[in-house]
RNA sequence: GCGGGCGUGGCGAAACUGGUAGACGCAAGGGACUUAAAAUCCCUCGGCCUUGGCCGUACGGGUUCGACCCCCGUCGCCCGCACCA
């Protein structure tokens, strides 16, 4: 009899050696099983992997387990994101070269990754930043580049004047560059473009076939891709006041409310603004302001509504003798229709707010169905919801809907200028993608500028353009520019001296195709498109919430793009996907305001004094504030170290606390008590699992018919027939909660036959649950379960062996326990036969003192019964 | 601002398609074992009223025989917003 603890520092990584020498998670191509390919978003190598990444792996390594166990083929991949600016601010910071930086990170994270068991075949992985990738992603440039996917034109950055840098968003601090403190402008550069507005229709249409995609996930890019159905409308500019211009076109979704139009207003950017601010100095001045307020939406949007009158003046195209002011705004934006608009005060909370604020008129158009137009007014909020028109003259009674049709058909078919006075259109939120970026560490743009050809593409076999290695960071700006020998080279077509292109591409690009990549990293092409098909789509794609618009948008196109250019031969890159939620952590600080410190984990202990919890710092003893649990950030110092926990409780302990408790796609609190509980667990099993060990390995498994050792048997199927759908939907903390019961069920028993006091039936039972517990243990916690296996007497690997069936008699009940509502509050229990008829059961709940006694001698008004479920009587 | 989501005991949660609210775990309290501690095992554990009942799923309404679940409104928190990945 065993009664050593299990000790994970012995045991885990005797079992990685084991299923790396038998290969055990290497996968064929040509292998004739059915394929499953579960994939995880790969991490970008920061240098740790953090606890978000313990609970990504290790929810994608129990579905490839799981999967595994089920008898697929099943891919499992892993690599690295590996381009990307933290090692360009590495470089600045520490002089440490971005692809040294890059690949010292990797290493450190990939033995941080084979400390926790995943069942990765490694023999796949690469990095976005090995020549070898990017070289096939240079490649499939060329390919969309001559398919005309790929365009180049203006577009706007932010604009660091004194770093003379481009900056992300995330570097534009309250309108300031990071580093410098300076405003930040804005710049018109050049730069490439990938279309994906081409397919804006098909990418939102395909959204209905991924019905294994979150609801809200489907929502979100619906709404991101943004169609809507309006009127492209062109509004005549009363003479001279706005020069030559004769007419302003704006797009609308709401010609319904034409009549509670106030004001046009038109983007800063926008070519009569440009007009306007070159002769006047005001104009000139707001549309800089609105210039500077930075190229993200959301701070274009959460700023104070502004604008300025142009001095223009409209024609309403309803009737010409009404003339509306025309603003420059600073919610107008260029991209979005035609970067006009006009306002319906009553109709638009932002026109409303600009109303009030610049004293325009507010006249209510539209009223709820059920409201009174004589008294309807707006105060300070608009009425964006449908109804009656009202104050619009001939619409006034039609729903908006009719008004719409009323108002556009007429429009339509006016003329202005000899051309119709209004067009139905269109229109697409999504914009087209802007890869280029003024950065070194990414994936080179492989085309040549010659003043005489024009912009020439790298002929493929000259690929891969590579990074040059010898830059330097000590100043600001893209290294590439000003590297002394690199952007030089000569025309690939009339041979003349000619400028490679310094920009490289956005790191969405190198992740937008990776998980192709994975089908056959060692291919020439890009892809082996037979190999790829076959893999292709990812079954189950697990990842961040937080990537579920643009990554996952990217991707789609992405994989179009691969097929218009003969890569692949499918649509949609991820037919299943998961989006899990965080790992979050109280946080603890001292001081306040400026003066506020936060305190790690590490520490600090917990205390609990009459039921009050309090922090005190390990060192000095001192009180500690507790905080709000805050998703784990280095800012907050509110991270656990995964290389801590694992050191401490093992992988196994790790992997099992934060598939528990919270359901995968909510955040899960990290805790030392949850992890506590979670060892515990790791432990209990072992400890019952090898008392008993001995007898069961003399002991056949054989599910019992009958006696006590029935309900072990019928325990140990029924869990074996849950836990598999929770694993099928993923619901690992159902699971958990399932195999909890399970080890309950069976710590009894277990005894019981390790203290040699079972008989033959019982101990069979037992074996036979035993082996179906390890079995369902095996895709959290794999390393116990080979070990409890081995001590059981099992043969081989669990890692290999197949996924046990339940036996179906034993998961039926013959009889069963409904509950007995009286007025919808439950009063009783029956219990009956599982196939008793609807009059069988309802004499029988007559039959009970608990409704003898409130039907008090009267017949009962209704009786409801749901078959299997409930009886409700109606007194 | 726009878009999306979430809200159930002291805590994480469960509750199938509208059908027993609180499974399972954590924390806490009590007990057993021990010289003692740890570990382990057993019991209690939403609130209120003395047993039986009443109240209770953020809040206020509604639909229904029956609502955590559906509908309307309110409040709070979280995520995304196109150059962070």
């Amino acid at each position: 009899m065993s009664s050593e603890r299990y000790n994970p520092r012995d045991a885990e990584p005797r079992w990685q050696q084991e299923w790396e020498k038998h290969e055990v998670f290497q996968t064929e191509n040509d292998d004739p099983r059915e394929k499953y390919y579960v994939l995880e978003m790969f991490p970008y190598p920061s240098g740790r992997i953090h606890m978000g990444h313990v609970r990504n792996y290790t929810m994608g390594d129990v579905v490839a387990r799981y999967k595994r166990a089920r008898g697929f083929n099943v891919l499992h991949p892993m690599g690295w994101d590996a381009f990307g600016m933290p090692a360009e601010n590495a470089a600045m910071e520490r002089g440490v070269h971005p692809a040294s930086w890059t690949y010292q990170n990797i290493a450190s994270m990939k033995a941080q990754l084979k400390v926790m068991g995943l069942s990765l075949d490694w023999n796949r992985e690469f990095a976005t930043c090995d020549p070898a990738y990017y070289q096939r992603q240079q490649h499939l440039f060329l390919d969309f580049l001559e398919k005309g996917l790929v365009y180049r034109k203006q577009s706007k950055v932010n604009w660091d004047p004194v770093d003379n840098t481009v900056l992300a968003n995330e570097q534009v601090i309250d309108g300031r560059g990071w580093r410098s403190g300076a405003l930040v402008e804005q710049r018109e550069l050049t730069q490439w473009f990938f279309r994906i507005t081409d397919f804006s229709q098909e990418l939102l249409d395909a959204l209905d076939t991924l019905d294994q995609w979150p609801e809200k996930v489907r929502l979100m890019q619906k709404n991101w891709i943004g169609r809507s159905e309006g009127l492209s409308l062109r509004w005549e500019l009363v003479n001279g006041t706005a020069g030559d211009a004769a007419e302003l076109t704006v797009y609308t979704t709401r010609p319904d409310t034409l009549f509670g139009a106030s004001f046009l207003a038109i983007a800063a950017d926008h070519p009569l603004a440009r007009q306007v601010a070159a002769t006047n100095p005001e104009v000139e001045a707001f549309c800089e302001e609105c210039r500077r307020a930075g190229t993200s939406l959301a701070a274009l949007e959460t700023a104070e509504k502004k604008g300025i009158d142009t001095g223009i003046r409209a024609k309403h195209p309803l009737d010409p003798s009404w003339e509306l002011p025309v603003y420059v705004a600073n919610f107008v934006l260029m991209d979005y229709g035609t970067g006009a608009i006009f306002g319906c005060p009553s109709g638009d909370q932002r026109d409303l707010d600009f109303a009030r604020k610049y004293g325009l008129p507010v006249v209510p158009v539209v009223m709820p169905k059920d409201g009174d137009a004589a008294t309807f007014a707006i105060g300070d909020e608009a009425y964006i919801g449908d109804g009656v028109m009202i104050n619009s003259r001939f619409l006034d009674g039609l729903s908006t809907e009719d008004a719409f049709e009323t108002v556009a058909s007429k429009l339509e078919k006016e003329t202005f200028n000899g051309t119709p006075r209004a067009e139905r259109k269109v229109n697409f939120r999504l914009r087209d993608w802007g890869i280029s970026r003024q950065r070194y560490w990414g994936c080179p743009i492989p085309v040549i500028h010659c003043d005489d050809c024009g912009v020439v593409p790298v002929p493929k076999a000259d690929l891969p353009v590579v990074l040059p290695p010898d830059v330097t960071f000590d100043k600001p700006g893209n290294p590439l520019d000003r590297h002394p020998t690199w952007r030089h080279v000569a025309c690939p077509h009339c041979g003349k001296d000619a400028r490679r292109e310094t920009d490289t591409m956005d790191t969405f690009v190198d992740s937008s195709w990776y998980f192709t990549r994975f089908t056959a990293p060692w291919e020439d092409n890009p892809t082996d498109p037979k190999v790829a098909n076959h893999w292709l789509p990812v079954d189950q794609y697990i990842g961040g919430i937080e990537h579920a618009i643009l990554h996952l948008l990217y991707s789609r196109f992405f994989t179009r793009a691969m097929k218009a250019t003969g890569h692949v031969a499918i649509d949609e890159p991820f037919k299943g996907l998961f989006t899990q939620g965080m790992v979050v952590h109280e946080t603890y600080s001292r001081g306040e305001g400026a003066q506020r410190e936060w305190v790690t984990p590490a520490e600090i202990r917990i205390e609990e004094i009459d039921g009050r919890r309090r922090a005190v710092l390990l060192e000095t003893g001192e009180e500690i504030a507790i905080g709000s649990i805050e998703k784990m950030s280095k800012s907050k110092k509110n991270v656990v170290d995964p290389d801590d926990i694992i050191a401490s409780y093992g992988a196994d302990t790790a992997r099992f606390f934060v598939l528990s408790d919270s359901p995968p796609d909510r955040d899960v609190i990290w805790s030392e008590a949850g992890v506590e509980g979670s060892h515990r667990f790791v432990q209990r099993v072992w400890r019952l699992v090898s008392e008993a060990a001995e007898n069961l390995r003399a002991t056949e498994a054989a599910p019992a018919s009958e006696g006590e050792a029935l309900a072990v048997s019928q325990a140990a199927h029924k869990t074996l027939r849950a836990v598999e759908a929770d694993y099928d939907k993923l619901a690992f903390n159902k699971a958990v909660a399932r195999i909890y019961e399970l080890v309950n069920t069976l710590a009894a028993p277990l005894t019981q036959v390790a203290a040699g006091k079972a008989d033959a039936a019982l101990a069979g039972a037992v074996k036979d649950a035993t082996t179906i517990l390890i079995n369902l243990i095996a895709p959290m916690t794999p390393h116990l379960a080979e070990e409890c296996w081995r001590e059981i007497g099992g043969e081989g690997l669990i890692a290999e062996r197949g996924w046990p069936a339940f036996n179906p008699a034993l998961v039926v009940e013959n009889e069963i326990t409904l509950p007995v509502q009286i007025n919808g509050k439950k009063r009783a229990d029956l219990t009956i036969a599982r196939d008793a008829d609807q009059s069988a059961i309802e004499s029988a709940v007559l039959a009970l003192d608990a409704v003898k006694t409130a039907l008090n001698g009267s017949s009962p008004k209704k009786i409801i019964v749901v078959p299997q479920r409930i009886v409700n009587v109606v007194v």
